[in-house]
DNA sequence: GTCTATAGACCGATAGAC
DNA sequence: GTCTATCGGTCTATAGAC
C-alpha cells in the first residue's frame, strides 16, 4: 500500500469511528483532522468533500461486513447458529451499543432526516444483513418467508440497540437476546 | 393566553416538528423562525439558546404523551386492549415514522452523540411508556416481571420503526404488529 | 408614557470548501 | 492559509396596545 492510500485508510478509519460517536453532521473536517494527525490543508489532497468521505465510510463499513457474515458463514457450522453469531453483535460490542447505538440503525435515521443522497448507501448495509439473514433461515426451512423471519430478527436487535443505548441496561440486554435466542429454538424445531 | 404565550407556543410547536423531521442539530433558528413567520431577532424574546428550546420541546412532548396515556387508560377497558393501543402507534403515525422514525427514539439517540445535557429528559420520555406498560402488565398478571415485558414490547415497536424507516416495507410493519399481537395475547392466555 | 412584542443590524466563531 | 456562508447568540430601536 502506498502512502497515499495509507493515509486515506486513517481517514477513513478516524471518520468512521467520530461518525459513530458523535453523529455525521456534529463531526467536523477539524475534528476528523485532529484525529489522523493531519492538516485541515492536506485534507483535501485525499477527500474534496464532507460527502466524499461518508462515501468512502460506508463503502468501508459494507466491505467489513461483507468480510464479517463470510467469516460466519465459513466458521459456523448450521444456519441456526450463524444466526446466532448475528444475534450476539449486540452484546459482544455492548459497550459501544449502550454508549453510541448500532452503528448501521444511527447512521441510517441521521441520514433519513438529512435528506442526504448516500441514504440509500447507508441502507444497504442493513440489506446486506438482511438478505443474509434470509438465506440462513431459507437453508433451515425452504419453504419459509425467510426474508419476513430475517426483519424480524433485524428488527429485534435495532430494538435492543435502541433501548440498550437509552437506559443502558445489560440485564435487559442479556433478556432479550435470550428471548431471541429462544424463538430462534423454536423456529428449528417447529421445522422438525 | 396572552400573546406571549401564544407566540412562544407556535415556537415550541414548530421547532418540535423541525426538530423531529431533521434532527434537533441539523434545525437552524433560522429555519425555526421562518417556520414560525417572526424574524429571528424576535426569538431571543422567548427563548435565549437553542437548548431552552428543546428542554421546552421535550417538556412538550412529555406533557402530550402524559395525556395520551391517560386517556388510553380511561378509554380502553383491559390492559390488553391499552396496550394494544401503544402497539398500534407504529400503524396510526406509520407515514411519519417512514420519513423520519420515532421521534422518541431518534432525539435520545441524536441527544447520546452530541452528549446533550437534556439528554435524561429525552429518555424520560421513554421513561413515561415504560413504566406506563409495566402498569398494565402488572394489572394483567400481579406476578409478573411487568417492567421486562414493558421493555419487550418498548423494544419491539423501536426496531419495527427503525425498519420501517430504513425499507419503508408497510407490509413488514403489518407483519410485525400482528406478531407483537399474537404475542400479548400469549401472554394474556399464559395467566388465565 | 409605559410596557410588550417585534424587527433587524450585528457579533465572534466555525463550518465546509478551495 | 484564505475565503465565504452560516451558525448560535446579543443588542438596540421602535411600533402599537394600553
Amino acid at each position: 500500500m502506498d502512502k497515499r492510500a495509507a493515509t486515506r485508510a486513517r481517514i477513513v478509519a478516524a471518520a468512521d469511528r467520530l461518525f459513530y460517536e458523535q453523529g455525521f453532521e456534529h463531526t467536523s473536517f477539524t475534528a476528523i483532522a485532529e484525529a489522523v494527525g493531519i492538516s485541515r490543508g492536506n485534507f483535501y489532497y485525499h477527500f474534496r468533500t464532507k460527502d466524499d468521505i461518508l462515501a468512502a465510510v460506508i463503502e468501508a463499513r459494507a466491505a467489513e461486513t461483507r468480510a464479517m457474515l463470510e467469516q460466519w458463514a465459513a466458521e459456523a457450522p448450521s444456519p441456526q447458529e450463524r444466526i446466532r453469531r448475528f444475534v450476539r453483535i449486540v452484546v459482544a460490542n455492548g459497550d459501544d451499543i449502550q454508549r453510541f447505538g448500532c452503528p448501521v440503525g444511527t447512521l441510517t435515521a441521521e441520514l433519513a432526516k438529512l435528506r442526504h443522497p448516500s441514504r440509500p448507501d447507508a441502507v444497504a448495509v442493513f440489506t446486506l444483513f438482511r438478505t443474509w439473514l434470509g438465506k440462513q433461515f431459507t437453508e433451515l426451512d425452504p419453504t419459509a418467508d425467510a426474508d419476513a423471519l430475517a426483519l424480524h430478527v433485524l428488527a429485534g436487535s435495532q430494538g435492543i440497540a435502541m433501548l440498550s443505548n437509552a437506559f443502558g441496561d445489560e440485564a435487559f440486554v442479556r433478556r432479550e437476546v435470550a428471548r431471541l435466542d429462544a424463538w430462534l429454538d423454536s423456529q428449528v424445531t417447529a421445522n422438525r
